[in-house]
DNA sequence: TTGGCTATCTATAAGGA
DNA sequence: TTCCTTATAGATAGCCA
């Protein structure tokens, strides 16, 4: 694809690097694009090089909350909420979550919904393990505030933002951290 | 790119579609990979075909830990807490979470990690603004459930593992509905 | 970092297994 | 869904701006 054959092994000239990136990363889009479209797929893709900004792409920009819709063969009840999820994500706009998992043992999301005396569980426990309540605030506070003020992100192709990204992640890892985990 | 030039729309024929889903699918990832490694760069893909089974790929086998890092400018107390959630991240394997934004108004991780009577605030309101704890800690043990279960997702192809990531958003995502938006 | 400009390599359309 | 084949459309290497 180009005067020469070239080897597959990392680009050391960074000139050279980043105009190959450059070039790439276009073309990637642009395949990422043409299939959704012809295909009918939803795409998602993160690009990032050490030396230019990072790049994030909806190709085809369906919204996501119809990506969610796809993902699983749910129950009737479960479906009803998502639909109703998905209401919320086109109206106000929202923040996206992928959570990418490898095992998953015996989870049933609708099983906890169902507790009114929260604050006694946390009162009754004090050990390492139990999250004290600012913290579940904290985290909470945060998704509502990125939940205000999302908006159709079609396109996000400066580092500013992708930055708040990271530091979600970051509150949440730290969230975590604290909250021990059992297998330390 | 083929014995005849096509249109970019939507293909109808089912047969057809998912023929050339699978051919662009396999040649997309290619390119990602290749791009991956000659400009070292970070690629996160992630693929969604109404009739097959999602896939999702991290070409070049960076870990996301490392993709972390790369994403902002830090100072050096965030940069500390990044290298320290990295090796968590190494060591344990890990949940991954990418919470994606695009506007973002006056947010500051490092401000609200002071907190010692944070039950003292939840007890304070009462309306539906505040969370219940229970919710919080529903919220809290998945997400620690999961990164106990997690291992090292170089590749995910199969439905059942990607369930799991949109059952843990709409788990958040009742949570935040249920947190109530201010700007209803 | 992106945008020409060719020559050349590569992905893929079509069609059938 | 993937695999094969061949002809062709499309991507891109190298070079310059």
């Amino acid at each position: 694809m180009g005067r020469k054959k070239i080897e597959l092994k990392k680009i050391e000239c960074p000139k050279e690097k980043s105009s190959k990136y450059s070039k790439r990363k276009k073309g990637l889009l642009k395949k990422a694009e043409e299939m959704a479209v012809l295909c009918d797929s939803d795409i998602i893709l993160l690009v990032f090089s050490p030396t230019s900004k990072p790049n994030l792409f909806y190709p085809h920009s369906r919204p996501l909350g119809r990506i969610l819709e796809r993902l699983s063969n749910m129950s009737e009840y479960e479906r009803e909420e998502r639909f109703d999820l998905s209401e919320i994500l086109h109206k106000k706009g929202l923040i996206y979550t992928l959570t990418l998992m490898k095992l998953f043992k015996n989870k049933n999301p609708n099983e906890n919904h169902n507790h009114s005396s929260g604050r006694d569980e946390v009162q009754l426990q004090e050990d390492d393990k139990v999250i004290e309540l600012g913290e579940a605030r904290e985290l909470l506070d945060e998704n509502t505030s990125i939940l205000r003020n999302w908006q159709d992100p079609h396109r996000v192709d400066d580092l500013a933002r992708l930055t708040i990204m990271e530091d979600h992640l970051v509150s949440i890892l730290s969230l975590i951290k604290k909250v021990q985990i059992e297998q330390g």
